[in-house]
RNA sequence: GGGCGAUUAACUCAGUGGGAGAGUGCUGCCUUCACACGGCAGAAGUCACUGGUUCAAAUCCAGUAUCGCCCACCA
């Protein structure tokens, strides 16, 4: 039974339609109690407040295919879905929000606060997840899981209690980058370095015995309110007279000493350093060197102490900047300023620059939790993919530095750190304690920080499994087979993510790690809400449809290359959906009486298009799936773009019309039906991961039994298929066409115009597989005769060709322009000339028969005597043209 | 300052040692009974530049130029 197919694939209503339909089915579900192999991938989590770009829709179809192809491949295939909290994003937007009615955070008070991101989170918090549904995502929905979920807050406060119990968590007071806009310290990563335009400020501090002055250099001009020293390098001989003296430090009544440290740079400026030890990580050192005194000077809120001075206190730090630009001058301080460009700390969150300020925060050592992700890597647990990459990732973890985790802020998960108000005992445990176990009276109060929103991402791949339980899900998923990710969250996530799987789970948290490339914006840039140069792809999607979009993606994902996202691709994309739409409608229309069973697995072919067109698509499958195992998603695309459009519709389609319209008789019908059917019932499958929805429509129109394409079998290579015999052949006959066609556009005989041509051929198995495909040729060919095997002359002012070492003319019933008739082949001749001698040159160089593989020299030779006998026969048609 | 990557047709990009490719666009012809979101036939490139290795280089090496990204405490 078949049935007809409307004018036009519908994108919106399939999408919609289809997905409820494999939703409801439970497709999407992995079983932890399958005894198939597992394939496990978790999915990079979106944060709550994200709204799907470029990126997201890149990653996402990357693994749906990866999930769709293995789930069809018969592995037991889980898809991990979930979002994060995304702690000072998440609150940052809650904050605004509650701006626009003018209520403060601090209004509402801690409790109060939290309960509203929560609310908010349940409205807006799906929409990302949503959105992925658009793509077609095929997670397994019921196990969605979310950062602050009850199970995943407490792995994380398990892991924070055993890594503060071996010494890996401390807590103490130094310099770190500080937003004075989101109120929270930031780890090293959370701060974005750009250039930007400044100046540098030439200061002058005299000798407080009057015997001399040191001149600094800044551009941070307002921080030397809070200098404690000047320092030089030792052997820097300048300052050899100053050792031992102190000097005044202008605007302020303190003096400061002269110090020596290697730090100091004798090339750069006058050599000498102004040393803040309080708001600069370099100064930080130095002073932890030489003891100094730390002065803070600019509070966390980007405004100047109380230490600062009276006349600055209370101003921001940038209107204080001016202000002690200002007074230095007029004081006589300021030597001079000049432009100056240099990188700048911002944050990453709400690119205010960041204010290096010292604070209590908690850190993670980070040493020794990296090694054993260092070996994992290097030992090929894990395999990254491209490897380029690889280098990156030694490079960051063998120079790894402390983890920052606490966050000035609400949103996340509460530090669980008790402090007994009575006895200041110190209490750090899973769950609260309910008392004092020392003192047993006093009150405990839990740490105010959250912790680094990083820090249970860093859990991802086990927390979701149900860690720190022991349970089924675990044992059959983890470690996952392949992550999926953009670099830009290499450090921030991947290696975390790498060290706490191989310290809690004591195993590799991925077996792969795929690193897609960055889907950037017109200027190469990093595409970013912040920045508003995102590209919607919610709107490529209404436009051409997901399948269209998906396989845009595929095509344009070369391994380790950015993306520069063409809308006219996805256009391209959308009209190949389109072609593989009116094919199936062509194929669907001759399947009467073909069942199932017979399109699934069909007997031998004997007809020469049907062998072909099978061993095509025997090398097909294998080479979607060596792309596909290999993460070349761009090859996979291509190789079946090209199979489908060219190779089936351009040519095996046109070939197979006459059985189809049944002049070829009853079994040619069939057979020929059966093999469309066949090759497009296995395209399909083919191109189901990059294409779902399309695939499934039309699937579901085929006769074939099963419920859903997505749960039928990934196409296998059948090598009885292959047909090398049957490929030659139809390249003889695509060939002579293609040859045909050309005459006729070269002589300007128009399509409707029936001519006669004829083949001279001195070659018996060429003249056979003419003779086989005569009547083949003649159609395509539009051709009222085709005539086997010419002797004597080509009739004067016939155009000519080469085809496969043979020649082929046309007779036209109009006389052919004999100018332009030798004015093309003379062009072609001047292209065989120009080959032939590049392949004599070779041939005849020694060097070349002597070194060159022998395949490569025969390969040679075969084109050279290709090409000598192309260049008889031009030659010899041109002189046929007479004169 | 260190590292990585890019430079191939008008545009967007594949191609990593053996006769330069795709999609889009462009030119010409075609309203042929799956598809004009189509068919057929074409034109179009000093593979950034300079050297080197090799019988052979878009491909490997060195350098140059331009662009981009990542990392880094240089005031």
């Amino acid at each position: 039974m078949t049935s007809s197919m409307p004018k036009h694939f519908n994108p919106p209503e399939s999408e919609k339609s289809w997905y409820d339909f494999w939703l409801k089915a439970g497709y999407f579900h992995a079983d932890e109690k399958s005894a198939l192999d597992p394939y496990t991938i978790v999915i990079p989590p979106p944060n709550v407040t994200g709204s799907l770009h470029m990126g997201h829709a890149l990653n996402n179809t990357i693994q749906d295919i990866l999930i769709r192809y293995r789930r069809m491949d018969g592995y037991e295939a889980l898809w991990m879905p979930g979002t994060d909290h995304a702690g000072i994003a998440t609150q940052n937007v809650v904050e605004k929000e509650l701006a626009d009615q003018g209520v403060d955070r601090h209004h509402l008070g801690r409790e109060q606060f939290v309960d509203r991101v929560w609310e908010w989170k349940e409205k807006y918090g799906g929409v990302i997840l949503e959105q992925l549904q658009r793509l077609g995502s095929s997670c397994d929905w019921v196990r969605e899981r979310f950062t602050m979920d009850e199970g995943l807050s407490r792995a994380v406060r398990e892991v924070f209690v055993r890594l503060y119990r071996e010494g890996f968590i401390y807590q103490g007071d130094y310099i770190t980058n500080w937003c004075p806009r989101c109120h929270t310290a930031l780890s090293d990563l959370e701060v974005e370095h750009h250039e930007r335009k400044g100046k540098l400020y030439h200061l002058r501090y005299p000798a407080v015995d009057g015997s001399g002055e040191v001149v600094v250099a800044t551009t941070r001009p307002e921080t030397m309110l809070g200098d404690t020293a000047v320092a030089v390098h030792p052997e820097d001989e300048r300052y050899e007279d100053l050792h031992g003296r102190t000097f005044n430090l202008p605007l302020t009544h303190r003096e400061i000493p002269l110090i020596n440290d290697t730090f100091c740079n004798m090339e750069f400026g006058t050599g000498a350093v102004k040393v803040t030890p309080a708001h600069d990580p370099n100064d930080f050192e130095i002073g932890e060197r030489h003891d100094l005194p730390k002065i803070t000077v600019i509070s966390l809120e980007g405004t100047m102490t109380h230490e600062a001075g009276e006349s600055y206190e209370g101003l921001d730090r940038y209107a204080c900047r001016e202000k002690v630009v200002h007074d230095l001058n007029e004081q006589g301080f300021l030597v001079g300023s000049e432009d100056y460009e240099h990188s700048v700390g911002q944050c990453y969150r709400c690119q205010t620059v960041i204010e290096p300020i010292i604070s209590r925060q908690w850190f993670v050592r980070m040493k020794d939790l990296a090694q054993p992700a260092i070996e994992a890597v290097e030992d090929g647990r894990i395999q990254i993919y491209p490897e380029t990459w690889k280098k990156t990732y030694y490079e960051w973890m063998n120079n790894i530095r402390d983890w920052c985790i606490s966050r000035q802020i609400w949103w996340g998960h509460r530090i669980p750190v008790w402090t007994c108000t009575g006895c200041e005992e110190i209490l750090v445990d899973v769950d609260e304690p309910v008392s004092c176990p020392k003192c047993g009276t006093g009150e405990l109060h839990q740490e105010d920080d959250v912790l680094d929103t990083w820090f249970s991402s860093a859990l991802w791949p086990f927390s979701t499994m149900g860690w720190p339980e022991d349970t089924g899900t675990l044992r059959k998923f983890y470690p996952t087979s392949c992550l999926v990710t953009g670099f830009d969250i290499l450090f921030f996530w991947v290696a975390r993510m790498i060290m706490m799987g191989m310290k809690f789970m004591g195993d590799v948290p991925f077996r792969h790690v795929y690193i897609h490339a960055l889907v950037r914006d017109a200027d190469g840039h990093k595409m970013s809400k912040s920045r508003g140069n995102v590209i919607d792809p919610l709107v490529m999607i209404d436009k051409y449809g997901a399948d269209a979009f998906r396989f845009t993606l595929a095509a344009f994902a070369a391994m380790g290359r950015d993306v520069r996202l063409a809308e006219d691709r996805v256009e391209g994309y959308r009209n190949f959906v389109n072609k593989i739409w009116n094919a199936s409608k062509l194929v669907l229309q001759y399947l009467d009486g073909v069942e199932g069973d017979q399109i699934i697995d069909p007997p031998m072919a004997k007809e020469i298009q049907n062998r072909w067109i099978r061993s095509r698509l025997s090398f097909v499958i294998g080479s979607v799936r060596d792309a596909f195992d290999s993460y070349r998603f761009n090859d996979a695309a291509g190789s079946i773009y090209q199979f489908f459009w060219h190779e089936f519709c351009d040519w095996y389609l046109e070939l197979a019309k006459p059985s189809f319209y049944g002049d070829k008789g009853e079994d040619s019908l069939k057979e020929t039906a059966i093999t469309a059917a066949n090759v497009l019932e296995t395209s399909l499958r083919l191109l189901h991961p990059l294409m779902p929805f399309l695939t499934e429509e039309i699937w579901q129109r085929l006769p074939v039994k099963g419920d859903s394409i997505m749960i039928a079998s990934f196409p296998v290579a059948d090598t009885a298929d292959r047909d090398i015999e049957a490929e030659e052949s139809m390249g003889v006959a695509t060939d002579l066409i293609t040859g045909v066609r050309n005459l006729r556009t070269e002589s300007g005989i128009k399509p409707s115009e029936r001519i006669r041509a004829s083949v001279v051929s001195d070659d018996d198995a060429f003249s056979e597989i003419v003779r086989v495909l005569k009547k083949d040729i003649e159609r395509l060919g539009r051709l009222e005769s085709l005539e086997l095997d010419h002797v004597g002359p080509i009739p004067e002012g016939a155009a000519t060709a080469v085809v496969k070492g043979q020649v082929l003319f046309i007779n036209p019933e109009t006389e052919v322009d004999a100018e332009a008739e030798r004015v093309r082949l003379s062009k072609e001749l001047e292209k065989v000339v120009a080959e032939l001698k590049k392949v004599n040159g070779k041939l005849s160089n020694s060097q070349f028969l002597q070194k060159a593989p022998p395949e490569v020299v025969e390969k040679n030779r075969a084109i050279q005597a290709d090409l000598n006998i192309q260049k008889g026969k031009l030659q010899e048609n041109l002189e046929s043209l007479g004169k």
